[in-house]
DNA sequence: TTGACTGTAGAACGTTGTTCCATAATTATA
DNA sequence: TATAATTATGGAACAACGTTCTACAGTCAA
């Protein structure tokens, strides 16, 4: 499967000595973590969460495969490392939302969730749906929960304009925002998995968003 | 683990034989499949998705190993046979909702979709979220597939009652029960993973449901 | 009763996450 | 620059997993 890949890193043998006459290549130790993310996301973009093996992803890398526990310390953390990846790009690609007016942003928004979830399916399902069983019970680290909410908060942002400009009703934004995720991402999780059962789902998750914002319009 | 239990099954040793001396029961035939999926079933709802394992179920069943794969053909049939348990039982919840009026109705099957959910998480994860991942490549059978399109339908119908009384405007009903689905799908996946970001989730969840029977509202 | 079917126990295989090790290359310190 | 502390490497090894194969023996049907 990899074949003569890893013959390059070999520099030279200069004797045919009995035990360990090659010499070895050595990654920096600075570029080892960035690398095994890289090779991670690779990984995880071309074959999907199943195909991402703590080995698959040493040998993307070429890297030791002791390299993913001394500095990640283990496959949990290669996930978190994806996850908290995944929740920036996320993250990024819904502040950048914009329209014409405060309603144009949230339905941009809207499109831009979508758009995410079906342009990175495989990104999508370990950040939604574990689709990468955790080998430990513990919870993810600090940062991955942060920037989940970074990007909840993104959301806030978006109901906050509307609701500002008298587009729709959120006396609390929060509660208006956590309803606007149910809706978009319950329509991806269903689409995703197959399970959208009308002709268009395009149409559909237009249609969905916006019965949720004649929903909250002002009364 | 399972220590003395598996001793019971030895009936008698009649004699000191070299190699096999000791009887083994039988479970018969006709009960090795049902068993089987009992076990899994209470590995599932007790341990959870990630103890799912074949020989943990073969342990629980009191069944040997290999009857997972002359019965069931493998892991993936076991599973399989525990989503039709699981869609099926949605289905049921879902068509035994009712209420004063068709949006009470409405109303009380949304309530059982999440009482559902919150009940049997362990079945909700592995119905919609590939708790368990599929060893091989396969679709699921065609029996599954239906049983879910029937969980589908009993929200079909829930909807065409209520357009039906003019509370609700749904020209198809088949998209607005997506809409429904979509939206109890979002709120409920989210609050299993911890990602309702508001102090009272069922507050939210029904907040949710009221916002798109709003939308839903005949003009 | 007899023969076909099939459940049982056990071993075995490949893959997985993980750990440990001696070795050697890099990095930091004096 | 010389020396010491780090740390990447490659290999073996472990337990747990899904899966397959086997001889054996209990069950079922002709």
């Amino acid at each position: 499967m990899m074949g003569a890949m890893e013959e390059a890193r070999i520099e030279a043998a200069p004797t045919a000595g009995p035990y360990h006459p090659r010499r070895r290549s050595r990654t920096p130790s600075a570029d080892v973590e960035r690398e095994l993310v890289a090779a991670a996301e690779a990984v995880l973009v071309r074959d999907g969460p199943g195909a991402l093996t703590v080995r698959a992803v040493a040998a993307e890398a070429g890297i030791a495969l002791q390299g993913v526990y001394s500095r990640l310390g283990g496959k949990d953390g290669l996930v978190d490392a994806l996850l908290l990846v995944g929740f920036g790009r996320l993250t990024a690609t819904l502040e950048a939302a914009q329209g014409p007016d405060s309603l144009g942003r949230l339905r941009d928004c809207g499109r831009r969730y979508r758009e995410f979830s079906l342009a990175n399916p495989h990104f999508y399902a370990i950040m939604f749906e574990d689709a990468i069983p955790r080998e430990r019970e513990e919870a993810h680290p600090g940062e991955v929960t942060e920037q989940a909410a970074a990007a909840f908060t993104a959301l806030v942002r978006v109901v906050e304009f509307a609701a500002a400009s008298g587009a729709i009703s959120a006396p609390e934004p929060t509660e208006v925002a956590q309803q606007l995720w149910n809706t978009v991402h319950g329509a991806v999780a269903l689409e995703l998995k197959g399970l959208i059962l009308t002709p268009d789902p395009a149409a559909t998750y237009t249609a969905s968003l916006e019965t949720l914002i004649r929903g909250l319009a002002t009364a």
